[in-house]
DNA sequence: AATACGGGGAA
DNA sequence: TTCCCAGTATT
């Protein structure tokens, strides 16, 4: 008899066709090293594909290997990572990396379970990994993913929620075409990116039009649900910018949560003048004079934005700098976005 | 189950 | 402005 399926598995062949037509070239499709598939799924994470592609052919050809990476220290990797944010994301690309090379022999995981252990991969990532670059039936939902399965099946669940997402796990591994386990995983998300679009989607273009849910019932406004974001804290700070001989005086954030293990000028929170001198001396411990406020800056991030005022300030004479601060000279340049155009705006080079 | 964590592009 | 992007770790 006809397997009841026949419909079923239509829409993967669709799919896969329209995926072979349409794909866009990236500088990862058709790499065989597994490490060069892994630092763009972790560069691509909440990341664009046109946001990450500078950043990729950049970072491959500082670390062309697993082996060019382990053995690279963590400063020359957020170096190489300053400007596409999430940086913790870096961070843990190296170490991952490093157990990799130290602790397995350079032998790459063979399961969805080892891939999970490492530092910086989640669901999203081993299943990715699993998929493109070891070609095991394995599912990856991301974004485009949940987007594209919960309108094709009209699933109204929020999609925000790990439930949400393990179910979607659940559908698309019973379709998973055993040869092209990687094709599949990559047309879903392009299909997320190309046709079905958050808004507008084209689905006059679409290889699922007339099998998907939110076609046929004009739903593709309604879905996916998702509970939306909380929006920025507003947080006023004063930046202080130090001239010394020339320069200015940077702090490290090694302690910060927010652009860790960048450098940056020192901030304190706004107050009267007294009190933002006394609170530089607990934070700093520099005893620090304010001369002026020559201007303002706004930075925004997705959870919080800084109104900074920038504040000219002179350091006590007497005092030293200490070793873990340094001056813009020296050797700390990896400076965190945010500072780098205040020191730009303020003609600081 | 929430929240922290970056930056950029599109409408 | 708001949303969202080839998410993960922590609380």
């Amino acid at each position: 008899m006809m397997k009841n399926n026949k419909i079923e598995t239509d829409w993967t062949q669709r799919l896969l066709q329209w995926f072979d037509k349409a794909k866009r070239s990236m500088p990862w499709r058709g790499e065989n090293d597994p490490y060069r598939i892994w630092v763009s799924e972790v560069m691509l994470q909440q990341t664009r594909v046109e946001q990450a592609i500078p950043f990729y052919l950049r970072f491959i050809e500082r670390f062309p290997s697993l082996e060019d990476l382990a053995l690279s220290p963590i400063e020359d990797v957020l170096n190489a990572w300053n400007g596409l944010g999430y940086y913790r994301r870096g961070k843990q690309l190296h170490q991952a990396v490093q157990i990799i090379y130290y602790e397995h022999k350079g032998v790459f995981p063979k399961s969805f379970e080892d891939w999970l252990s490492l530092p910086g991969i989640g669901r999203y990532t081993a299943g990715a990994l699993m998929s493109i670059a070891l070609d095991k039936p394995c599912p990856a939902v991301d974004g485009n993913v949940a987007r594209v399965i919960s309108r094709f099946k009209g699933i109204r669940d929020d999609v925000t929620k790990d439930i949400t997402k393990k179910n979607i796990e659940g559908f698309l591994q019973q379709y998973f075409p055993v040869d092209r386990c990687g094709d599949f995983t990559q047309a879903l998300m392009e299909l997320g990116a190309m046709m079905c679009l958050s808004k507008n989607p084209k689905c006059l273009l679409c290889p699922l039009t007339g099998l998907c849910f939110a076609n046929l019932h004009q739903a593709q406004e309604e879905l996916p649900v998702k509970k939306k974001k909380s929006s920025a804290i507003k947080e006023e700070w004063a930046v202080f910018l130090i001239e010394t001989l020339n320069t200015v005086y940077l702090v490290s954030r090694k302690n910060e949560a927010l652009l860790s293990d960048f450098w940056g000028l020192p901030m304190v929170y706004i107050e009267k003048t007294s009190a933002m001198e006394k609170a530089f001396k607990e934070k700093y411990g520099q005893s620090v004079k304010i001369v002026q406020k020559i201007g303002e800056m706004r930075y925004v991030f997705s959870h919080r934005e800084w109104n900074m005022s920038i504040y000219q300030a002179k350091l006590n004479k007497t005092a030293r700098l200490l070793k873990e601060d340094c001056t813009y000279d020296d050797d700390c340049k990896n400076i965190a976005k945010p500072f780098q155009k205040i020191l730009s705006e303020f003609k600081i080079e």
